[in-house]
DNA sequence: TGCGAAGTGGCGATAAGTGGTGAGAAGTGG
DNA sequence: CCACTTCTCACCACTTATCGCCACTTCGCA
């Protein structure tokens, strides 16, 4: 489970750092993937694997789903940690997520999402009030 | 599985470099195809002999199923890497889908597709709102 | 305050991608 | 049927990008 928020930089050649509590969990290969909301995704082998799984068997014939799955297929690099935890994030999803100079790398339970610093940081505005996460929680079944 | 996202020349030969990455899927042999959407396809042997099974049984007094098969069986050509890595692409092919230049190669699971620059790009921007990824993955129950 | 782990930057080796040229095969016209 | 032309294919050389490695810095912990 990925959880927590670190800052690391990208530097010219789209190299970040993953965070070392991580890397365990990502031994065995992972995936990065444009995402929602203009972040990067990272994700497990196996993870990736079920998400491809569900989204390549999509219907040829309409048009949305061949869309969808155009965009997904097109999105996903499988990437290497180099022997100093790093991994390169490719140019389309540098360029996707806005990643230059800096990154912030979260966990989201069973993916990692890498955010370019100002987005992530007005995402969390939504949070800033004191009784925000509060409003937020309503409707959830929490 | 065929994923990511490549940019590549097109010669006036009609040379297309093929991702180093896609190369090994692609060993037994290849087929490039006019596809929808007005991109071209590269199916390696075993997929591509798949889709012909398909489509070589459809009904020949179905008008409709006439025509697709026609218009498939003639759109396919078997294609061969040279030593550098490359495919060439028959003339029909590079006419459908507007090739001349530059393509982009992209990943679609199970084959290749390779677009005009400009087509992929109108293509994408469907999907550039913050937004517009999320609510099209919740239709397909994601 | 010293040690070790984590993160950053840079450099060199190697693979990938691009463009061009010449030999051979296929097609065309006499 | 032969000669010529044209196109295709395979090879070669060069440039560019990528990957792996090494050294330095910073941060956290004892």
């Amino acid at each position: 489970m990925f959880t927590g928020e670190y800052r690391h930089s990208v530097d010219a050649k789209g190299r970040v750092a993953i965070p070392a509590r991580f890397r365990l969990q990502l031994e065995e290969g992972a995936v990065v993937i444009r995402w929602v909301d203009g972040c990067a995704a990272l994700f497990p082998r196996l993870a990736f694997e079920a998400l491809a799984a569900k989204v390549s068997v999509l219907p040829l014939a309409d048009e949305k789903a061949r869309a969808v799955s155009r965009f997904l297929a097109s999105s996903a690099f499988e990437v290497e940690r180099d022997s100093q935890g790093r991994i390169v994030l490719p140019a389309a999803i540098r360029e996707w997520a806005g990643l230059a100079g800096e990154a912030v790398v979260v966990g989201a339970w069973d993916h990692v999402e890498v955010w370019a610093p100002d987005r992530w940081s007005s995402f969390q505005k939504g949070f800033d009030s004191a009784d925000a996460l509060a409003s937020q929680l309503t409707g959830l079944g929490l």
